[in-house]
DNA sequence: AAAAAAAGAATGAACGTTCATTTATTATAT
DNA sequence: ATATAATAAATGAACGTTCATTCTTTTTTT
């Protein structure tokens, strides 16, 4: 193991660590020795490799908010049919969601709290762009309602959100039939 | 003025102060001394009617969320017919999600974040029972989707979250015209 | 042997909470 | 009605603890 690769597993290990302290405990209670002796570091070597506390926290955001969307749009190609395009964004986001469960969890708590700094917040707006270009070329061609993006992303995308905290509570596990079915729900609640 | 009176006085100063710095700054940086100084106490009053920090967050969100339902529930019966009744309650819902920004912050905050007991956390879940009636009722009658009530709720309610979210950061604002396209979908997305 | 990485101990500041008093209110006695 | 006693409410200072961060020393790599 060369010497980049070492440094990017100390750095993979703290950013570990922070995500599942975060999630179940809180950012408040995710104290920088916590995170330190989950990752088998010492405190003061996280800051061999981020500036501060609120550098960590912004950094994680980051990195998961670019592999959420890399994820998004595997397989993606902005010259299929419109709905066809959609259906593959919106059930690889739906599998994010209910496999990449920490990730998802992380994401929807920074997404609903001031604890992401406002710049890194509005880094993470820009992952979505291929979803709103797609949708823009559904309205135009009438197949999708004529709402604001924001719209068909609150109730396309966004009930993922819920069905993900849901099932991380356990109450519920979506298989692959519900699946389909909340898939139908999304379309029929933007189609024309 | 009354002693009982000024009891909830100090009481309820104490609440709004708490909801307002951890809208704004977070759990973590909503301290004890800065929520006394914002009502105008002495840090120690703060424990003459709370048991700690956690217990007041925990009442916080019972009181809020009790604000809530009963909002959520104002002038409906459920004896009337399945399609009204579920609009009555969307549009209230819909009214306290975009008049009452900083209570209905607070709930997403606390809805997805560990910062509230889960004994508090369970207690808040009971007050949406009238809805979950209303829609077994619809189920019944073939009027909605035959889904589970997770589902119908991240389609019809849980979309009013991100609007609020989308609203208060003030990239847009929901007319009247808008909120009536918005049920509309919502009522797409389960109706059969 | 020199340089870089990592460790652990040490730092002041800030935290939630408690304490001994003081201030305000209510009840009792004159 | 007035003065006094008893109670309740509220305070600011102080507590022990934990925090993020830094400093010094040790270990590892080159």
């Amino acid at each position: 193991m060369n010497q980049q690769e070492k440094v990017t597993d100390k750095k993979k290990a703290l950013l570990d660590a922070t995500l599942n302290l975060v999630n179940n405990d809180g950012f408040h209670k995710a104290s920088m020795s916590k995170i330190a002796k989950l990752a088998k570091v010492a405190p003061a070597t996280i800051y061999l490799y981020f500036e501060n506390k609120q550098d960590l926290i912004n950094s994680l955001y980051l990195t998961v908010k670019s592999s959420f969307s890399e994820y998004a749009f595997k397989d993606y190609r902005d010259d299929l049919p419109v709905k066809k395009g959609f259906e593959i964004i919106w059930y690889n986001i739906a599998d994010y969601k209910l496999n990449k469960i920490d990730e998802a969890t992380f994401l929807s708590q920074c997404d609903n709290t001031p604890i992401i700094d406002a710049t890194a917040a509005e880094e993470g707006l820009k992952h979505l762009q291929p979803l709103l270009d797609l949708w823009e070329k559904a309205k135009e061609e009438g197949i999708v309602k004529p709402l604001s993006n924001y719209i068909l992303y609150a109730y396309t995308i966004y009930p993922l959100s819920f069905l993900l905290a849901i099932q991380q509570k356990s109450y519920y596990s979506l298989n692959d039939e519900m699946r389909q079915k909340a898939f139908q729900s999304a379309w029929d609640a933007i189609k024309i």
